[in-house]
RNA sequence: AGGGCUAUCGCCAAAUGGUAAGGCAACGGACUCUGACUCCGUCAUUUCAAGGUUCGAAUCCUUGUAGCCCUGCCA
């Protein structure tokens, strides 16, 4: 315990030395812990198990547990299922293994909503007791009518007055499945002319005979959200309760509810905005729809932004933590931009992870003065900024492919990769010079030739002249073929999102597949290997269809590039 | 009789009455065996608007404006 507090302590000074200026919940925090509101910290992460963890809710999970880990407190991952219609084990299993894989480490701490059934019936009781909650025979409809609108009051429900003991029966009756689903409810007894709506009576049991996935068909009433999660939190010893913005209006019945039910130390909400993407699809039905049309490889598909689209697009937790504490913690609804994160994952993997050579669109280069069948293995670095990572053994030959686009027969202005009569390095190896062309029949490229100079070899110490281009290549005889993706947004950027009709407006290049020529190291790439393709990229083994001496590789992220073609 | 919240650079975001941090993006330039990285420089005389208070206002007051959320027996 108080080694614990140890090393939360020391982080918190640590990262406070680092960041300038803390965030309003940090502030909130400190004031509390200042006053003794609190003399310590507790933060958990409730989703409903009900789908996928994306983008958004990486915040959201970092976030609380962030501040646990800053103040040295503690975090709990807890399944809110209150609703048996929406929830499945299925998701439980992959939002915990999203959520460890995030790094929030929720020690001993999962718990489950639907484990405080008991706990909350009683609760109700003692409201029911205090008068403070009734049983109410209206339909759904009904409900709603007597809610008033927006502009306008709500009506007390006739059956607001009755009795303690009546209420105690009915709601008994309730939870003995005396009464048919839907035929009444249980309300708190607040303000139905309250300008909050949320105040109006809530309803906060409703009967629904479902089997639940955790508690079975043990219950046939089940508690709402806004009765349910203050009671969780209360539960929990929860200090700090972070949630999004839309909650806001939830805070006084929150509230309400830890009040009434007379909690020794009242959790905090506070609430914060989501994260948003520029360009980004995140709504569930869309997605949905992607996958049953096919158009995606399911809920993991590299080009989505769900945890597991990411993780097998080859991001790390790091990044998206990095990228997180980059976007910052505030109320004012935010929208990143995309680069952001590209910048994350690049500046995560750019020392971490070696960097090898592929030539996606290849192009055949033959160096006339080198000898016919000659192999020559050169020694080369894996990353030139990270010696540690040491070097691999380079096959060089007489015949070599490089990228269509380092070469071109009429270049503009400023163009200073391989071209007739031009002197290019060839990275880890010679300078070549072109000094003629191959074409077909109809006039296509089929082969560069070159001479090289084997005074120029990498790591010969040379300075004779310089070259303004290195370009990157891979042996003929020695290269190996991958398959490669290419990935881009899975919608028009461009022309926008959506169709007129809501639709997604696709981008139909959003995922280019192609063989790739390889330098033989490469085959040796377990799954979720990452690796820098010089000039090209960052790429990981796929997680799923990588096997081994056969990879498949994901482009995670382009280079950054200021190069471009003059238009013509 | 509506209520709640938010407005600071293209995008995030700090500044807590003392004279507008920082990051991403962008744009110059240097360097370069990656047109990457790195480095150096540029990028808000002004904080949604208009008034007011003050020696001093992004911060306080007034009046507007714009955006987001709320009328599930969803969370």
């Amino acid at each position: 315990m108080s080694e614990e507090k140890n090393i939360g302590a020391e982080e918190s000074r640590e990262e406070t030395a680092e960041k300038v200026s803390k965030n309003f919940i940090e502030n909130a925090i400190d004031k509390d812990l200042a006053e003794g509101v609190y003399d310590h910290v507790h933060t958990r992460f409730p989703p409903e198990p009900n789908g996928y963890l994306h983008i958004g809710h990486a915040k959201a999970v970092l976030l609380s547990y962030g501040i646990a880990r800053k103040y040295g407190g503690k975090f709990n991952l807890r399944f809110d299922d209150t609703n048996p219609t929406k929830e499945k084990s299925e998701f439980v299993e992959s939002i915990k293994s999203d959520v460890a894989w995030l790094g929030a480490d929720w020690e001993d701490r999962l718990f489950f909503a639907s484990d405080y059934f008991d706990q909350m019936y009683e609760c109700a009781v003692k409201l029911i007791k205090k008068g403070k909650a009734f049983v109410c025979d209206l339909t759904a409809d009904e409900i709603r009518e007597y809610r008033g609108t927006l502009t306008e009051p709500g009506k007390n429900s006739p059956y607001r007055d009755r009795s303690i003991e009546e209420n105690l029966e009915l709601f008994e009756g309730m939870k003995a499945g005396k009464y048919p689903d839907g035929s009444r409810v249980l309300r708190a007894k607040i303000d139905m002319a309250s300008p909050n709506i949320n105040m109006r009576d809530p309803v906060i049991y409703r009967i629904a005979r479902l089997t639940h996935h955790n508690t079975g068909d043990k219950w046939c009433i089940y508690p709402m959200y806004d009765f349910a999660h203050p009671l969780e939190d209360a539960f929990e010893h929860i200090t700090h309760s972070l949630c999004t913005l839309e909650f806001e209006d939830h805070r006084p019945l929150y509230d309400w509810f830890v009040r009434e039910c007379e909690f020794e130390m009242p959790p905090r909400q506070i609430e914060f905005a989501k994260l948003y993407l520029k360009n980004v699809v995140t709504g569930k039905r869309y997605i949905k729809k992607l996958v049953e049309d096919g158009v995606v490889d399911g809920w993991d598909d590299p080009r989505l932004v769900s945890i597991s689209g990411l993780r097998r697009r080859g991001y790390t937790p790091e990044a998206i933590k990095m990228f997180v504490e980059m976007s910052g913690i505030s109320k004012s609804q935010s929208t990143a931009e995309m680069p952001a994160l590209e910048y994350c994952i690049r500046e995560d993997l750019k020392l971490k992870k070696p960097r090898l050579m592929a030539i996606l669109d290849p192009v055949k280069v033959i160096i006339d003065n080198y000898p016919q069948e000659q192999i020559e293995y050169l020694d080369a670095a894996l990353n030139l900024e990270n010696e540690e990572l040491g070097s691999r053994s380079l096959p060089f030959g007489r015949e070599l492919y490089i990228e269509r686009e380092d070469f071109m027969e009429e270049p503009p202005k400023k163009y200073f990769r391989l071209f007739p009569g031009n002197e290019v390095r060839l990275m880890n190896a010679y300078f070549v010079k072109c000094v003629g062309v191959d074409k077909d029949e109809n006039g296509e490229i089929k082969a560069i030739h070159c001479t090289y100079d084997p005074e120029t070899k990498s790591g010969s110490g040379f300075e004779g002249r310089k070259v303004k281009g290195t370009i990157h290549w891979v042996a003929a005889k020695t290269a190996k073929t991958a398959k490669v993706r290419l990935y881009e947004n899975i919608v028009d950027e461009e022309k926008g999102v959506y169709n007129e009709d809501g639709s997604l407006n696709l981008n139909p290049d959003s995922l280019i597949e192609k063989e790739a020529y390889v330098e033989p190291a490469l085959m040796d790439a377990a799954a979720e290997d990452r690796f820098q393709f010089v000039r090209n990229g960052y790429f990981v083994a796929d997680l799923k269809d990588s096997k081994p001496g056969a990879p498949v590789f994901n482009r995670i992220v382009s280079l950054k590039s200021s190069f471009r073609l003059p238009k013509t």
